[in-house]
DNA sequence: ATAATTATCTGACTTTAGTCAGATAAATGC
DNA sequence: GCATTTATCTGACTAAAGTCAGATAATTAT
């Protein structure tokens, strides 16, 4: 572990320093770092004031005075919202967009220049290493907790989920036809819904319902595609786990279909093991059950 | 190119959101950023203050204030340099190495963190990928200049140069024995000596001597094991060659030992010839010839 | 309909980061 | 031995970054 832990180290210490010469270029434009941080941020489509606040993490009253400063210099406009009168969106004026593009171009140059030494074939390394290592480091960078079940994101996972079971099973999908499982089912006290984000997107979720005989039901279990393969099906079904642990409950049960291969394969991994069907859902091929244990610490934090 | 350059740029976006968390555990140390930086700078072993200011590229008022500060507190003391009466050296106390262990216990933090949700066979994985980044990066961090041949660093770079050839020549190597080239052979007008720096730390070298009938007479170049394979020596010997063009020099020559075969290949591979002996040093068993092109742009910016 | 909440804005601040122009003392060049 | 250079320090700045306490208007909850 030791060794790997200094691999990092060095890791970072090096891309830090590369990094830094991005930051230069930003701050080369002969605009403050923070303004020029969020005129990128706004983008080309524009965006809610609430959701630049959000997810740059800064204070209203210092994005205001930003915003107004990038006003002032004729760079964005700021209407208020169709849908919330209280909400602003902020959108590049042409003059923004030209800086947009600038900015954008820093980019494009840092990448230039990294290139710029290397040959072909060590071109190809490098940008597989890249994608390696991003990769590695997404399952780092994935935060799972409690989410609203009626949440606009949280509709989101769940449409995506409908949409590739209905791909995947022989006979497609349709929520009606399946065992019906409400918001509120999802919803504490009668149960509960995580999400997975990367970066704040949303990248998976599970939920499951507290039942009669201190039975905890997992439902809407999914990993988004682009983050397979790094495990976050075993850190979703470890926090479920967790958390019906937490609400007292004594076992998990689920069930699946069998055109979920890869699914199964983790449950029977996670311990779980194949019991009678203790339901009649229609897409189900397949019944899992595991006795939760109250012993053992839950899941690392997530 | 294009191709690589989204990936690059994908890598950027990713990793730069991954190590905000890092940044973030460097300030919630509850001291400000610059000052945790330079107390981590100035390390375990402590530094010279001088050096600390290459190192960070910081104004010498800015790092004095600084340096106050953080003596103010307690964590470092300042002593006059032994050698040099008025370079400063700064240490740090037991309270500064404690707080150098708070910084330092982030970064294993995160590289824990990053590591944890792995499973052994991905971990082997991430860190080689980290290494083929990191190394690949190297050439573009890699900045090539003249610099006084009679510099410390350049000393260091020369002995290390000597150091080795001495290890490779069959009969060794002693500088006296071998053609003289002392210091202001490689100082202008009569020469120029080029380093090559790693973030600051010198990796190369390499010097032209301006000698009758326009020839560059090219000596002493050497690239630090750590950083070969990276296309280094083709960069330092094309940034000599431009520098030749610039002095209006027509023809550039050297002399090499049989040891040396990955040099041979690289000169032939830069269009040398190999030509009679045109001096008589001791070392030397193969010589090279090249015409200047003074057509062709000198090399890409270095 | 009224109260509570949410999104944004403004004014009045503080802290951090960084620059620039000397002053001083030690070392080096000639 | 005297002029120059080098390393550091101090004082006097400025700009950027960020915080905090309200004020206001729109929306939601009851």
């Amino acid at each position: 572990m030791d060794r790997y832990i200094d691999h990092i180290r060095r890791f970072n210490r090096a891309i830090t320093l590369r990094m830094g010469t991005l930051d230069d270029s930003f701050l080369n434009l002969g605009r403050p770092f923070g303004e020029a941080r969020l005129l990128y941020e706004i983008g080309p489509d524009g965006a809610e004031i609430r959701d630049l606040r959000a997810r740059m993490g800064l204070d209203s009253g210092y994005v205001s005075r930003l915003l107004r400063a990038l006003e002032r210099q004729g760079l964005i406009e700021t209407t208020p919202s169709e849908s919330d009168g209280r909400v602003r969106v902020a959108r590049l004026t042409a003059a923004g967009r030209a800086v947009y593009a600038d900015v954008d171009r820093a980019g494009d140059t840092f990448a230039h220049d990294v290139l710029a030494p290397l040959k072909a074939e060590e071109r190809e390394r490098l940008v597989s290493a890249m994608d390696e290592v991003e990769k590695l480091m997404r399952g780092f960078a994935v935060r799972i907790g409690p989410e609203p079940a009626g949440g606009a994101d949280a509709q989101t996972c769940l449409k995506d989920y409908f949409n590739e079971i209905a791909a995947r099973f022989d006979d497609g999908f349709d929520p009606a036809v399946g065992l019906a499982t409400g918001i509120d089912d999802m919803t504490p006290p009668k149960g509960l819904f995580l999400m997975a984000r990367l970066d704040g997107k949303p990248v998976g979720c599970g939920a499951i319902l507290a039942e009669p005989g201190g039975v905890a039901h997992l439902r809407r279990m999914w990993v988004a595609p682009e983050v397979r393969g790094i495990g976050l099906g075993r850190r979703l079904l470890e926090a479920l786990e967790g958390e019906a642990a937490k609400l007292g409950l004594e076992t998990i049960r689920l069930e699946t279909n069998k055109a979920l291969t890869e699914a199964q394969g983790m449950y029977r991994r996670a311990g779980y093991t194949e019991v009678a069907p203790f339901n009649d859902e229609h897409y189900a091929d397949h019944w899992f059950e595991k006795r939760i244990d109250h012993h053992v610490a839950p899941a690392s934090p997530v």
